[in-house]
DNA sequence: AGCATTGTTATACTTGGGGTATAACAAGTA
DNA sequence: TACTTGTTATACCCCAAGTATAACAATGCT
């Protein structure tokens, strides 16, 4: 499996579960259709408790990544672009451009850096 | 002030303080060598806690943003650019990506949210 | 000298999120 | 029938976030 938990890490287990399927799915590594291990397969794998991946699972189908049924969790988008994920993304970037600027970091630099990051997902940019 | 905190947020109160300085000083609305409201004043008009902004001004200090002296906070950037900072950034972008791509929004969209928001704070971009 | 203000430190308490551990249940599936 | 799926419920622990007070040393002001 290509999810890795570090447990030492400050942010949660369940949103390092989130991420990572994400990018997953953004690499093509899960498809559109596929189905996720069950929550207790993958929490035996990952060494966590049931209950964490469950709620991962469930925040992913809230944010219409996921689809489940009786059968298990599968990868299906189903949320189009709404304009509360435009604002937030706005604010991701508003984040990411504070800092940049804080820094003092070269335009060039970040221009080169976001190509290099969506070569890695496999993504036209 | 221009600062306003949002008490309901799931974002810590010291975390919201932090970037909203951060930003301030992108902004040039906080300028090197100025002095921050005490610890005290400033968790008076907030309505809050003067831990909680003590923990919000020490953590900028550590970030390089800040200088502390027995006279108070002084807005002034200390640290430059480190490798950790540039992994940091790296990841932010990464993060961001995941979630443009996810939600299959445009390359185009994406530069012109950049613009205006570059635009807001008031940098060349 | 006296007083107010600064940040610092310490203690104590409450609240909520994150995580674990078990168990039992209904509904599909082999 | 037996197994696996997600679901629900209960109970517990730990720690971050935040609040509330109080006392202290150092600086600045009058």
């Amino acid at each position: 499996m290509f999810i890795e938990i570090e447990p030492t890490s400050q942010i949660p287990i369940y949103t390092q579960l989130i991420n990572q399927i994400k990018k997953a799915i953004v690499k093509g590594e899960l498809e559109t259709g596929e189905m996720l291990p069950s929550v207790r397969s993958l929490a035996g794998d990952l060494g966590v408790n049931m209950h964490t991946v469950n709620k991962g699972y469930n925040l992913l189908v809230n944010e219409g990544v996921l689809v489940k049924s009786q059968r298990g969790y599968m990868v299906e988008i189903t949320k189009e672009l709404s304009d509360d994920i435009e604002i937030e993304l706005q604010a991701k970037i508003e984040e990411l451009l504070v800092e940049v600027f804080i820094h003092d970091v070269s335009n060039e630099k970040v221009k080169q850096w976001t190509q290099s990051i969506a070569d890695d997902l496999k993504r036209e940019w």
